[in-house]
Formats: C-alpha cells, sequence, structure tokens
DNA sequence: CGAAAAATGTTTTATATCATAACATTATAG
DNA sequence: CTATAATGTTATGATATAAAACATTTTTCG
C-alpha cells in the first residue's frame, strides 16, 4: 500500500483542514465562518444575484442557504430584497453596516491570506498552487 | 474584496470535495468510505500499532475513532488485540481477509489517483501538489 | 508500597454540515 | 388557461466532529 503521505485526496483534505483552523482561528474576532465570509465575498463583488444563483456558486443547496442568510440578515450586513422582474426571487445586497463590515473582513483575511502565502513561500507559489488545484477542480474553474 | 477565485481556502476546500467526490465514487463498489480506507492503509503498512495511535495519525479523535473501527471490524477487515504490555490498549491488525481486501483496495485507489495524476498533467506535477500542500500544513508533515 | 495522576478505550451527548423530500408562491410553456 | 418549472422555505434524516464523563489499567512519586 501506498503511504498516506503521498495519497493526492489525504493531502488535500488535511491542508484544507489546517487552513480553515487558521481561518476560523483568524475570524474569531469578527466571529465569521468560511461560509458567511464566502457569501458576503460574492454578495460585495457582485450585488443583486439571486440567493440560488449565489448558492449554487458555492455549491451549497440551497435549502441549506436559507439559515445561513437568515444569520446574515438577522446580523444587519446583508439584506433580501424582492426582485420586481421574479416575484419568486429575492436578490442579495449589502446594508450600509455591511459595507463597513466587508472592509473590516477584507484587512483580517488579508492578514490570514499572507500567512498562507509566507508558508508557501511567496505568491509566484501561491499561483502555482491555484493552478494545480483548478486542473483538479476542472473543467467548471469558477 | 478578492475575487473567490484567488482564495486559497477556498479554493482548496473545492478541490477536496471534488477529489473526495471521485474517490467515493470509485470506492462505491467496495462500500468503502475515505476514513476507512485511511485506517486500512495504516494498519496495513505498519501492523500492531495502538487504536489512538491511529486516530492521531489522522486527526480523528479516538472517541469517534471507536465506531469507525467496530464497523471494519465487523466486516472482518481487521481486529483489536489486547496488547499485554499495556491491557488498556489495543493494537490493531488485518486479518486474513483485510489482506485480501486491501488487495483490491489497492488497485481500485490506483485507478483513482491516477485520473487525478493526469488531470494534473502528470506526476511531476503531482509531487508539485503534495510539497505545495505539505508546506501549508507544516510543520508535522506526515 | 500505596495513593494520586495519567493514559486508553468507550459511551453519551451536543453541534455543525449536508442531502432529500415536500410545500406555497410565482413564472413559463404549450 | 392549464400543466410544468423555478424559487424560497420548512422539516427531517444522515454524517462528521467535538466535548464530557466513566471504567480499566498503567505510571508517577511521596
Amino acid at each position: 500500500m501506498p503511504a498516506m503521505s503521498t495519497i493526492i485526496g489525504y493531502k488535500l483534505r488535511r491542508a484544507q483542514l489546517h487552513v480553515f483552523q487558521d481561518f476560523i482561528g483568524t475570524f474569531s474576532k469578527l466571529k465569521l465562518r468560511p461560509a458567511e465570509f464566502s457569501v458576503l465575498t460574492i454578495i460585495a463583488n457582485t450585488p443583486g444575484l439571486k440567493q440560488s444563483e449565489i448558492a449554487e456558486m458555492l455549491g451549497i443547496k440551497r435549502a441549506n442557504f436559507v439559515a445561513l442568510m437568515d444569520g446574515i440578515e438577522k446580523r444587519g450586513l446583508a439584506e433580501r430584497r424582492k426582485a420586481d422582474t421574479d416575484r419568486r426571487s429575492h436578490s442579495l445586497h449589502l446594508t450600509p453596516e455591511g459595507e463597513k463590515f466587508v472592509r473590516k473582513m477584507a484587512a483580517v483575511w488579508a492578514e490570514h491570506e499572507t500567512r498562507l502565502i509566507e508558508r508557501l513561500g511567496g505568491a509566484r507559489e501561491r499561483d502555482r498552487l491555484i493552478e494545480l488545484l483548478d486542473r483538479l477542480i476542472e473543467p467548471a474553474g469558477q
């Protein structure tokens, strides 16, 4: 049998758990979990998307997205707006408070990401890692 | 805000989920989950280790390891033996049937891993990926 | 030696994550 | 206009993970 240390899936899982632990620790001051971070990031970058669209982008079942978005909305960071073109759907937008929060979030994220890049040995290695991971995800590299 | 596609932790998570989906699909014929695969691999490579030692290697809480090992033992693939040097602990060993199973497992795993290596672009890229992931896990690169 | 502390495996419990089914409302197709 | 599909939601079950408490056994050390 191959050694565990050479198995791609195993190494990926361990690295992902380790990085998420760093993330969770770094973001404990903002009480923000990775899923919430990713939702806020997408809303900040592309406001107005439908709930289902964001859920699908992130690989989250729309049923499970509801509670996630409830929490974000209850904290006053983002809001659902009824789209008048399609009154079934909710388009998602940051609140003014959410805009402020996202700026803080970006600073905390930079702290976290910089630490990871240092571990990797530089931005060049980061780019190489992203490229290799994209090849694994392929073909839908979003 | 940075695009999600450039965020290390996010890309890592997506790649890991994708690879695990491939793993689960490939191993459905053996009805084997990733955690069971890793336990059997370690027992095959280093028989006689204590339950706690294997659990810790894999980052599994020893409380959660119990049910995992129960399942493996009930399938007749491995067994707990009371160590006479320390009668608290159980040392883990494959059964003869487990030895046969592990050989089948290795063949199925090669099929899965080969597909991943092709996606990456070759063994060289695989090695590079493992190296980068190790840097993230650091310093305990097991 | 003998008592306190630690290690090992186990059970129980709580929490978080993820998938599935069913439903009401609204939009679209034919 | 009716049948079908899409959207958000609720409810439920399965799985993964973490923590606490316990019995048994070993180790520590006064």
